[in-house]
DNA sequence: TCACAAATGATAATCGTTCGCATTTGCAAA
DNA sequence: TTTGCAAATGCGAACGATTATCATTTGTGA
């Protein structure tokens, strides 16, 4: 089971709730979980865990490259699986509906740019925020 | 005095504790100010405001157009004035240093990848992370 | 199987921010 | 000018997200 090799290699002891959480992102419809996400629907599903220590995993996990943390407006913290291609997010302001996107073009002149101010990257963070056009879009639905 | 003018176009009363506030950012050496280094700024120079009436400030300048907001990872939101220009930010993660720039190929990329995806764009953030040159950044001077 | 460091759970504490409410203040009408 | 009153303030309590503390439990390697 690559779970707990994932763990391993990852230099973490393949303890129960870290199974737990790493099974949920990699079984949940939905791939970005907040905390609370992640905390709320291993307790509906049976399995209990400590709300601290959901926060906890989910630290180590970004710490050791198994997860992406992303600071979207609303303060706070949502991850989901890496799987080691970069991308960012376009986010619906109505319904919170969120796709992702890479742009070869913007990651080219972000390089650029760091390099003319003097700056080694780390790291970046672009979210575009806007309204969708979902059916089931809120938005749609407002005369 | 364009201060309480500035205040008035935005329906806003003309109070002591808004003047101190767009005072202090149109004469502060540091342009982007958390709700605390405005508080504390104030409380130092001998005025004294609450710090509720402060956040109270920042909000209803923002939605005014006099501030605009930032979320920089840390979990603060930081304020400068708007001075109609949409620019971005690179922020050095050792020393906080941070300097501003504008790049219309990547505006204009964002505008075409929300169109794509049946998005009308609003609003969106671009921070980069990296670590600055400067002398006087910690970064340097660690072996 | 054992020993022990590491991880967990429960809960208190922290941080940034907002709320509730009694008091003050800007401002416009008289 | 005074006066009336809605709007703004100050204070402290409350809040939501996250982290810290610490006694207890659990992997793991010997
Ligand atoms: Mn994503
Ligand atoms: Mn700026
Ligand atoms: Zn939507
Ligand atoms: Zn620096």
């Amino acid at each position: 089971m690559h779970k707990s090799k994932d763990l391993h290699q990852a230099g973490l002891k393949v303890t129960l709730p870290r199974l737990k959480v790493l099974n949920l992102f990699e079984s949940s419809e939905n791939h970005h979980l907040s905390a609370e996400d992640v905390f709320k629907m291993l307790i509906a599903s049976g399995e209990d865990v400590s709300l601290a220590t959901v926060y906890r995993v989910l630290s180590q996990f970004e710490l050791s490259g198994i997860l992406v943390r992303h600071n979207f407006e609303g303060g706070k913290s949502v991850f989901e699986l890496n799987h080691g291609e970069h991308h960012d997010h376009i986010v619906c302001l109505q319904c919170g509906h969120l796709e992702e996107f890479f742009d070869s073009a913007i990651e080219a002149r972000q390089k650029k740019i760091a390099a003319e101010h003097g700056f080694t990257i780390h790291d970046h963070s672009l979210y575009i925020y806007g309204d969708c056009t979902k059916e089931s879009c809120p938005h749609k639905h407002r005369e």
